[in-house]
RNA sequence: GACCCCAUAGCUCAGCCGGAUAGAGCAACUGCCUUCUAAGCAGUAGGUCGCAGGUUCGAAUCCUGCUGGGGUCGCCA
């Protein structure tokens, strides 16, 4: 239930009734007006700009936007649900809502464990691509912070309705990987006792990869050594290749991170029908025209060194956004990165999806255009992509920032981050952020129990919340806690002011969500719950000086049990936004 | 040189599709708190929303220009 777009819809109905007397025009969008909490709650429950909004359209009938509203605002207050309903300032329809309309969203939210999702949901399939960290080793904390918003962003949709595919690419063909390919053969002959001394220049020097060699000698035994390259590079890439994916996969799987698919990008060309996707996808755009052989400018700015004007053959990105044409074909012949890339979201739009959305890093930024044009290109024009750059993480431990160097050994690993402070901080505060303002992550700050520690203050609020209901089956052991028996509970008596305001913010939970996926933006999810936790917080505390206002109270059991029950719609509110975010929401803090 | 992101209170940040007097935490000041789960609670004070224009009944929000910070810039991955 949510009384936002419920009444979106009632004024929307309104509207379509003057539509119908020919007070207004007949062809008006009705979708252009919004229905939100006002800023101030002493305004009322909800607030509606529509007035102002088709104030223009109106001229005819209504000399000026509060005669409008005024209007309109007569016609609500013959609405069983409403109260008052008020114009204010320049036309703006404030309205109260009776008291039942809360007790039927708090019941909606304990009978219904989907509370939260639309009653309507947008179920189109959805592909969201996320981590895709290049398999040459452990992930760092920027892939992290990647990987938690994808893994929220496509937890938020699925639960907004969406059929979502969570989807990783792996990087598995190109340059990198064959020099992961030489820096494992060089373990590989280190563990069969020969003094490899110190790994050379531009091979991955990383301890990690000492297991994958110490793998391939007992496999191999010494068969491999004396080979040429050509001979064992294929097998010891493809050994090196699954040796990383399955670190990534268990650092994946220690951020309760989870894919539906895990794509190669040497799958494209290698694979068992031998055939060329990337050859494909270009002699596909090449015959529509927007492939052609060129030369590109010189990038403005600083030239690089090595500068040569060469022929390419070019995607006409520029037809569809980008500033420049893009390479697809190296001078060797050999397929960019961006060509695989193509094709790679080609085979999305093959597998059916017109909606994408693929989460990078930062250091990204410049190849959104290219990519958006491309997806425009390969479907005719009927996907989109949206891609969502993840700023950096500077990571500090009590105010001073942690120094990273792989050289001098102060790497730090995602996975040891996690170690330390435990996956709920990890991800509740790479999601306490824009996912483009970058981000402070303190790891001294997130152990902290208390007000400063988001993490802890939300996890805490459902924590008390469970324990009220504990204390209150001890007042009255026969008291019923299913949330199905509480929907029935008195809630009419839940008349403080506190109260109210607890289940007027729960009544957000479902347009939080709705707003949250349109955006395409966890973070709100988190911050919603931040609030709701501290409304939670503060009033559990009047409660000290103000006996009268505790939860449990042995001598009325009618009024404990309409307050439990609003407690427990208020846990299973925190229980499902920590659930999207996939934080856990603890019984106790131990 | 071009493109992308950012700029809101002393600090760290929210601000939903343009909406009413721009919000929260920390720090500061004042008072309270030894408990239904303790690690706090209530209040006060604090802002030219980087600058300058524009669109609009209305701009922190949209558009243009500028300033400052970060990122990226042919075949790299």
């Amino acid at each position: 239930m949510n009384v936002f777009a419920e009444f979106q819809a009632r004024i929307a109905q309104i509207l379509h009734s003057f539509m119908a007397e020919g007070r207004l025009p007949g062809d008006l969008d009705l979708s252009r007006f919004v229905v939100e909490p006002p800023r101030d709650p002493s305004h009322g429950d909800l607030a509606t700009n529509a007035a102002m909004v088709y104030a223009k359209e109106a001229k005819a009938s209504f000399s000026n936007p509060r005669e409008f509203a005024t209007a309109i605002a007569y016609a609500l207050a013959g609405d069983p649900d409403v109260d008052a309903a008020e114009v204010a300032g320049p036309g703006f329809i404030n309205i109260r809502l009776r008291a039942h309309v809360f007790a039927d969203v708090l019941r909606a939210s304990l009978a219904n464990s989907d509370y939260g999702r639309p009653a309507t949901p947008d179920t189109k399939p959805v592909n969201v691509e996320y981590v895709s960290a290049n398999p040459t080793g452990p992930m760092h904390v920027g892939h992290g912070r990647g990987a938690v918003f994808g893994d929220a962003l496509a937890n938020l949709l699925a639960f907004a309705g969406r059929k979502v595919t969570r989807e990783y690419y792996i990087n598995d063909a190109g340059a990198q990987v064959d020099v992961l390919a030489r820096s494992a053969f060089m373990r590989y002959r280190e563990a069969l006792g020969e003094a490899i001394g110190e790994i050379p220049e531009g091979l991955y020097p990383g301890d990690y990869l000492k297991p994958a060699g110490q793998a391939l000698a007992k496999a191999h035994g010494a068969a491999l050594r004396d080979k040429p390259e050509a001979e064992w590079l294929p097998l010891v890439r493809r050994f090196a290749i699954d040796a990383m994916m399955d670190m990534i996969r268990m650092d994946l799987a220690a951020m309760n991170i989870r894919h539906d698919v895990f794509f190669s990008e040497r799958s494209l060309t290698d694979n068992a029908e031998r055939t060329d996707a990337v050859r494909a996808v270009i002699e596909d755009l090449r015959a529509r025209g927007i492939v052609y052989v060129g030369r590109l400018p010189p990038p403005k700015g600083q030239l690089p060194d090595d500068w040569e004007d060469r022929e390419q053959t070019l995607f006409r990105s520029t037809d569809f956004g980008d500033d420049v044409d893009r390479a697809l074909m190296k001078s060797d012949g050999s397929y960019t990165y961006f060509a695989s890339d193509i094709a790679y979201h080609k085979s999305k739009v093959d597998r059916g999806f017109t909606d994408m959305i693929d989460v990078w890093g930062a250091d990204h930024g410049g190849y959104v255009k290219r990519m958006q044009a491309a997806v425009k290109a390969v479907s005719g024009g009927e996907a989109a992509l949206d891609v969502k750059l993840c700023q950096l993480v500077k990571l500090m431990r009590g105010g001073e920032p942690v120094t990273m160097s792989k050289r001098a050994g102060t790497f730090v690993t995602l996975r040891d981050v996690v170690d330390e402070v435990g996956v709920d901080a990890v991800r509740f505060m790479m999601l306490f952020r824009k996912n483009d303002a970058t981000l402070e992550f303190d790891l001294a700050k997130v152990i902290e129990q208390s007000r400063e520690n988001p993490v802890f203050y939300v996890q805490y609020a459902h924590a008390r919340g469970r324990s009220v209901m504990r204390q209150a089956k001890a007042a009255f052991p026969d008291l019923d806690l299913e949330t199905g028996t509480l929907a029935g509970a008195p809630l009419d008596l839940l008349a403080d002011e506190g109260e109210g305001a607890l289940a007027r913010l729960i009544a957000q939970y479902p347009r939080q969500i709705e707003a949250a996926a349109a955006a395409h933006e966890p973070h709100r999810i988190a911050f919603y719950l931040h609030d709701l936790a501290s409304l939670f917080h503060s009033h559990w505390n009047r409660g000290k000086d103000q006996p009268h206002l505790r939860f449990v109270n042995e001598e009325r059991r009618d009024l404990t049990l309409a307050r439990v029950a609003l407690v427990a719609s208020l846990t299973s509110v925190l229980a499902s936004g920590l659930g999207v975010l996939g934080v856990g929401a603890p019984e106790e803090m131990r």
